[in-house]
DNA sequence: CTAATCACCTGAAGGC
DNA sequence: TGCCTTCAGGTGATTA
């Protein structure tokens, strides 16, 4: 489901409702998707801060950490309803003000981790696309000798974190490159344009709480608005908002990838 | 080591 | 209405 804006909207709220609450118990409905995979367990931590790393979301408590990747479909939701939904509910957080956290999940693929070394667990992680460590001698450093597609290159959160389809769609729409392009054949003028056209991507996404397509929602129910700004993505055949040329939809490494042919010529 | 493809899951949407 | 196919904000494992 969602990319770094919408995480970040997730987090902001977050902060705001669980800083200084404390977890009593953990319930999983659904063993894949609480890592430690026990259905019960005594657990009491108080919860410090949320941040975000990527698309990570990192509950920092007394010892140790909550992470929540919410994969396709994973949603957080804060209730103090003892009526709730169940269907697609697979963890359940219960907290010491009566308030729960839910976590729902419909394609299973969304993933909770307790840990409780941050290093180790970001080893292998690349810089996050909004942190100040991402800026265009870092880009033009990973981009160096890089044979693949520019579009699955972006996708690999081992070099920048926190981007996914829709935005690395938006992101080399706004900087005029096509997603089929080698990434080693990207000018140095190009690269300075791709790095503030991913930083203006997301930030607008931000300010527009993130993009709902299907079921994306922040963590009191409330829907995001970027979809209605979007430039290229599920805008197949629809013309082109700067040129009028149809916007175009192929397969690149099995993911849905839209692109204005004009505006994005093949290198 | 790098790059591409498959596997994991479920549900919504479109064609017939 | 219903059956069948395709597609979906992601990423780990497997293959070449």
């Amino acid at each position: 489901m969602p990319e770094l804006p919408e995480v970040e909207v997730i987090v902001r709220e977050l902060s705001s409702r669980l800083s200084g609450e404390k977890i009593i118990n953990v319930r999983t409905l659904w063993k894949k998707s609480f890592v430690p995979n026990n259905q019960e367990m005594p657990f009491e931590h108080n919860i410090l801060s949320v941040t975000r790393k990527g698309k990570f979301i990192i509950l920092n408590m007394d010892v140790c950490y909550i992470l929540v990747h919410l994969r396709m479909t994973g949603q957080l939701i804060v209730t103090n309803s003892h009526n709730y939904d169940m269907r697609h509910l697979r963890v359940i957080f219960e907290l010491e003000s009566g308030d729960k956290l839910l976590f729902y999940d419909a394609r299973k693929f969304g993933r909770i981790y307790l840990i409780d070394n941050l290093g180790k667990f970001f080893s292998n992680f690349g810089v996050d696309a909004l942190s100040t460590e991402f800026d265009i001698s870092y880009l033009k450093d990973i981009f160096n000798k890089r044979k693949a597609r520019i579009k699955s290159f972006l996708m690999d959160q081992r070099y920048i974190a926190g981007l996914g389809n829709i935005y690395i769609d938006e992101s080399l729409f706004r900087a005029g490159v096509h997603p089929s392009t080698a990434v080693h054949k990207l000018s140095y003028k190009k690269i300075v344009q791709l790095h503030g056209a991913i930083r203006e991507t997301l930030e607008h996404a931000i300010m527009n709480m993130g993009t709902t397509i299907s079921n994306y929602m922040t963590t009191g129910g409330g829907f995001g608005n970027n979809q209605y700004y979007l430039r290229v993505y599920g805008r197949e055949n629809e013309s082109c908002y700067t040129c009028g040329t149809k916007i175009m939809k192929i397969r690149l490494n099995n993911r849905g990838t839209h692109f204005c042919p004009k505006c994005q010529p093949v290198k």
